[in-house]
DNA sequence: TTTTCTGCAAACGATTTGCATACAC
DNA sequence: GTGTATGCAAATCGTTTGCAGAAAA
């Protein structure tokens, strides 16, 4: 079970909501299923597609994003370099995921496997009342790169 | 000791990068030592201030506020709700972190205590060499109000 | 006095939207 | 066929910037 999205997923949540499947949704998803780990922009989607001559234009690349991300296929995330940017998912909501470690140098963004913060939530809605379906962690500081540069 | 920052602090650090204190950053301090544990955006301190009809331009907000948070008096963050917004932070860098729990139905934003994270930066370091000096964390969910609501 | 800072307005970049056409169902 | 989705260009929104005048040091 659990496993990769698929363009078979994105047809069933779509019909799911009554959402017609189009091409350039598929061939947004695409573009994420081809490039696994990456953060990208629709800037970036955009590119890509076009570097393919694949015919999209910008508006429907950030609607689809967007809407792949209603679907709970892309997660949107901000890096604070001025613009939202989307990962894709994975299958079962447990399943890797991880935080993000940003050079606060050369503005590389990193990964690191997620564990121990099930307890957290468990211990934040215990105490608040606040039922958490999702979490993000960030962490700020200096990649082994930057350091051994900066001495 | 530690304790809050104050307008000395401002001073301080200003002069310690040979910055000059002026009526508009210590305005825009001013908001944010009068309003503790709010989220505000540039706009929001704009509004504030001139609802008090201080004269001061919105580009010196943004101007003052990224300074701020350059000298380490401001925390500068997003929501997702499309700006940067700003908090102030204390004097000691381990006292009164929290983290932040997002309401995904009315967009509240609440906080959390922040303890048992120098356990997992520790881990990041050791594993993948990165030096974390900052972190910042997100609960997305549904707060106790909209639960209640939503049934 | 000298340099930095401010205010304004124009510039900018990311994102959204209106509308006529094209496509999925 | 019907209604939704797309493409384009214009509009919008948050934020940044150039520059002349104002204010710290």
């Amino acid at each position: 079970m659990a496993g990769q999205i698929t363009m078979d997923v994105l047809r069933q949540r779509l019909a799911a909501h009554q959402y017609k499947l189009t091409t350039q949704r598929k061939t947004v998803l695409q573009v994420f299923i081809d490039s696994p780990g990456e953060h990208l922009s629709a800037e970036d989607v955009y590119g890509i597609l076009r570097g393919k001559d694949k015919d999209i234009g910008l508006a429907t690349v950030y609607r689809s994003m967007e809407l792949l991300a209603e679907m709970g296929i892309l997660h949107k995330m901000e890096f604070g370099d001025g613009c939202s940017r989307y990962e894709i998912g994975s299958m079962s909501p447990d399943e890797h995921q991880h935080h993000h470690l940003i050079c606060v140098q050369c503005g590389k963004v990193l990964e690191f496997p997620d564990d121990m913060l099930d307890e957290l939530e468990k211990d934040v809605t215990e105490k608040t009342g606040f039922k958490v379906v999702d979490h993000q962690v960030k962490f700020f500081g200096y990649c082994k790169e930057c350091r051994a540069k900066l001495g």
